[in-house]
DNA sequence: TATATTTCGGACAAAAATATCCTAAATATA
DNA sequence: TATATTTAGGATATTTTTGTCCGAAATATA
């Protein structure tokens, strides 16, 4: 569904937002350990979410990152899987032809539209707050 | 969604199933052709479907590809998917966690599966037959 | 200012996915 | 039987994705 670099991102983005519920900042480490992710990876990513102005960083000693509650509430999920992984999941095609359109269609396009609509809907009505709080409340976790 | 590897498979499916409903048998290189895919590369890919047994083969002057029309009416393109990419796409997680347990969910959860069945349910119910039909009708396309 | 800590960013490495090439095996037909 | 055609399948190559390493830049504090 999404790539692995887009998987560390949204948990590393919820893993982070947690502890900043409880205003703690969290370095990379944390990060990666508490996600199941690889490190320097997870550092590269990390570094892109920031430029991409989703997380606050900060450098040097009691630095790390963080997030205001006011964003959490802000970004959708559906922002950090197009800040990673880039538009193909909400406009690409199913089967993959250079374009769409919907009066040449491929055979499965209805079908595919009615699917891949519902799925851009769901992450862009879900917001990184919402999920946070759900880790938080220990309903759900981030990591086996 | 799917690896670019399954792409080929279903439009190279749907290209010989057209092609069948005519009685025409159809060589490596025209599924190629008419699909948009790397021509060595999809003979790999017919080859494992063909022991799949989801086509037909036959060797030599006059060979090529086939599929029997009562084939088209049963073979669901969930069955491609899965003889391709496995079953990640039914039962793995959206979050890439290592085993799903709802009682443990990831934060997304509820809301992928929702999706996630929804998507299985439509290629379960998709014959290739079906979109063959559409293409042999002109009603839509395998390639651009 | 010196030091320790931490992110940033470029170069590099490994693994996986995608793609090509070539020879063998099968088979139709002349 | 000899030849041409076509799939089968192993070896290899290329590209993309995933992942590591290391030094530079920033910053807190002593
Ligand atoms: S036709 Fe439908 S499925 Fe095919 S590409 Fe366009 S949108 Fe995607
Ligand atoms: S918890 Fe839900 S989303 Fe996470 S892995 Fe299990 S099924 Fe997938």
């Amino acid at each position: 569904m999404f790539s692995k670099t887009c998987e560390y991102a949204i948990k590393a983005v919820l893993y982070i937002a947690t502890q900043s519920l409880n205003n703690t900042r969290v370095k990379i480490g944390d990060v990666a350990e508490n996600t199941g992710s690889p490190e320097a990876f997870t550092a590269k990513i990390l570094s892109t979410l920031t430029k991409h102005n989703m997380l606050h960083s900060l450098k040097g000693p009691y630095g790390g990152f963080e997030i205001e509650e006011k964003k959490m509430k802000q970004i959708k999920i559906s922002e950090i899987v197009y800040a990673i992984d880039g538009d193909a999941i909400y406009n690409g095609c199913g089967l993959g032809l250079d374009k769409c359109n919907a009066l040449k269609p491929c055979p499965m396009h209805d079908k595919f539209v009615k699917i891949r609509s519902e799925l851009k809907k769901m992450l862009e009505t879900t917001t990184i707050h919402e999920l946070a709080t759900k880790i938080k409340t220990g309903k759900s976790i981030l990591i086996r």
